[in-house]
DNA sequence: CAGAATAGTTTGATATTCAAACTATTCTGG
DNA sequence: CCAGAATAGTTTGAATATCAAACTATTCTG
């Protein structure tokens, strides 16, 4: 093993360090933004949540339960919560009235907007003074991890 | 704006999602790929806290809950667990008798290594076909994540 | 050496989660 | 068209996780 290649492993032993913890630390900033601005009655799990239903497509119960891996169950409290504090609504599905389908009240788009533009300064905070191809090689490198929980998880 | 600055305000919005993700997939399948080895008995949770007890240094139980910012009580609560489940052990310092060092059993040994293995993969995947100068890059854009949670937490 | 400070545990209340039973609605084969 | 199967979501009851505050044991300090 030469020097070159030891470099390169110690790279990613860092990676790999750095990686373990940032997530758990971003979770808990992301709540604590949240909450320096007035939605103090957020948790991180709502965020989440409220960042899945998403501003356009009304999305179902069903698929937001299956999206977060969550029972319907544990979903129904988890939107009871939400619509009690006016972040969502629930709208009957006219065509077929078994269906809910879950939209975001204007509070909930500020929210979904504010956790949003967190998420974009995190990255051009990441990427700062990297240029065209070395975002390239980023995006290339999610890809990668993207590629690597389908083949793990059975695609 | 022009063509290029859109193409990397692209990526950049590409990246941004791709986190938002990632991490709780990462995590799922970190516990599900842990349940597949004979470790059948582990939440991602308690890997976590495995993970942070780590091989060599005998963490105090109070070291631990501020890295994880758990509460004392609830920490003592899943250190029962782990240590009912054989991942872990407290160990009384002697120097001063109201610390409990923790370490990890021969067998949470091998569960540390075992996710520790499964990052190590990751990071192989996430990386292949990266080149010495890429790995810098990447270690840079980790490192100024880093930064970007310590100025947002307070340092 | 008395009392303040610290480390960890216990306790009681609250919140989260799940699976299973349940309600309401739609689909389907005869 | 209709009976029963299938589907979407809610309710229920039990198990687990979490927190803050009270508590125990030990060490520090003036």
């Amino acid at each position: 093993m030469n020097a070159i290649s030891d470099e390169i492993k110690e790279d990613y032993n860092f990676i790999s360090d750095s990686l373990v913890d940032i997530y758990d630390q971003i979770m808990r900033i992301e709540e604590s933004e949240i909450k320096k601005s007035h939605f103090k009655d957020i948790t991180a799990k709502e965020l989440h949540l409220v960042h899945t239903i998403g501003l356009h497509d009304r999305k179902t119960t069903s698929e937001v339960a299956r999206i977060l891996r969550l029972s319907k169950g544990t979903l129904t409290a988890n939107l009871n919560n939400l619509e009690r504090k006016g972040y969502i609504s629930r709208i009957r599905n006219q065509r077929d009235r078994r269906i809910i389908n879950l939209v975001l009240t204007s509070k909930g788009r500020l929210l979904y907007r504010a956790h949003y533009a967190f998420h974009q300064k995190l990255v051009e905070q990441c990427l700062k003074g990297f240029d065209g191809s070395d975002i390239k090689k980023m995006k290339q490198a999610l890809m990668n991890v993207e590629d690597f929980i389908g083949e793990v998880s059975g695609r």
